[in-house]
DNA sequence: AAATAAATTTAGGCAAACCTAAACTTTTAT
DNA sequence: ATAAAAGTTTAGGTTTGCCTAAATTTATTT
């Protein structure tokens, strides 16, 4: 298998690049995984024998087929496990990402299929980023404001656009988390609020500043 | 922090002295690392120059009492990452100890706080081993089988000894596991077997030779 | 008490992943 | 079109953790 540096260059190298479309350069690489260029050339001369990358001197890197492959493994199994973090375990945003960075390079097939499954197979991470399938493929959903949903419509909460503690309390207290199953109920059309119901469960009217900051796919 | 290697090293040493009672020999490690002694024989120095071990040529090894607290931290982590796998993501007892090996090395203090919680604080991995304290502290508790309890006893399943599937797939029927609260409700003289209730739900009759097999710590 | 056997350490090397300093390419400015 | 600047690679080192082969120490025989 492949060393966690060498998973963590590749990973760099699938976020850089834009999800593999562009070149990505030495001195950018060496900046997200903070080392020295040289550093970065060393591993690139690597890989590239490798073959998990097209690398050409003085100009680039890209992923391979191979890479890309590799790269969305990694990328899967880092989001998985912030999910599992953040409802599991109560993280918060901020906390999974150091954790999560060294959980995704623990190697088992099964354990990362067995926690897919413990998690109720989600789709998207808890910074509202996709969850790469089993099978390697990654489909940005199409993310939807809440303010913009008709009575009746649907939304799995997938993303919050404001990270300040306070904001984010309010949404605790009310029982709304990234995975929330959203319905609108009602529209007040005095000032725009709608009233939400959460997971089936409770039902709250959200001001119209709140629904500008949540965001849903569908279920 | 220390690398993985360190850490393995340690628990072995650990294991190998009986807790830290005896002194451990080079080969006696380099067996169960699966190294060869000369690179043991380097580690050890290495161990030694950072207090981990008392190390003296030619006559073994043996924790220092900051090695046995490193020890005790790791094998910590490890069983409570067993528990998780064989109770959360129905891991077989045989399948855990490779991916503990693994998530044992996770460094995040949080993250082991918040796992012992969410399993809710087990004393015993899925092979029986206890689990030690987050103070470190690692009490071998009291096993009695479950065919000595009295009626009105309670214990908590910590061990089977059986490992044959029809076995384990019978106590899976039965609803018994490692950490399922049992108690003895009735005796039935005649062939001394229990009646027996099971997480305060069901109850089941187990016959004496069912009753040899399960080992229960005080609740 | 030697001699032999077994266990252990030391010496010298290697690969991975990093580093600094120097050399080389490519880009930008004059 | 040259020169300077910026970006990148190569050369030569370091540390970690492993290896083999040789030397050394301890244990066991005779
Ligand atoms: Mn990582
Ligand atoms: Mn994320
Ligand atoms: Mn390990
Ligand atoms: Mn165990």
């Amino acid at each position: 298998m492949h060393s966690t540096a060498e998973e963590n260059y590749i990973k760099a190298i699938y976020k850089l690049s834009g999800g593999g479309a562009n070149a990505v350069s030495t001195t950018a690489l060496s900046e997200t995984l903070e080392t020295k260029p040289a550093s970065v050339s060393d591993m690139l001369r690597k890989l590239s024998a490798k073959d998990l990358v097209h690398y050409v001197k003085y100009y680039g890197v890209q992923l391979t087929e191979e890479g890309k492959r590799v790269a969305l493994k990694i990328i899967r199994k880092h989001r998985l496990w912030e999910v599992f973090l953040v409802q599991k375990l109560h993280f918060t945003w901020d906390e999974v990402h150091e954790v999560a960075e060294q959980m995704e390079h623990v190697k088992s097939e099964l354990l990362i299929q067995r926690l897919d499954e413990f998690l109720g197979h989600p789709r998207v991470d808890p910074h509202g980023d996709p969850i790469p399938s089993e099978a390697g493929e990654l489909r940005q959903e199409e993310q939807r404001v809440l303010s913009s949903l008709a009575v009746e419509q649907k939304g799995v909460v997938c993303r919050v656009k404001d990270s300040q503690p306070a904001f984010l309390q309010y949404l605790n207290k009310v029982g709304i988390q990234i995975g929330s199953q959203l319905q609108v109920v009602d529209k007040i059309p005095y000032d725009n609020s709608l009233e939400i119901s959460i997971d089936k469960n409770r039902s709250v009217i959200l001001s119209s500043d709140v629904l500008e900051k949540i965001f849903v796919i569908n279920p």
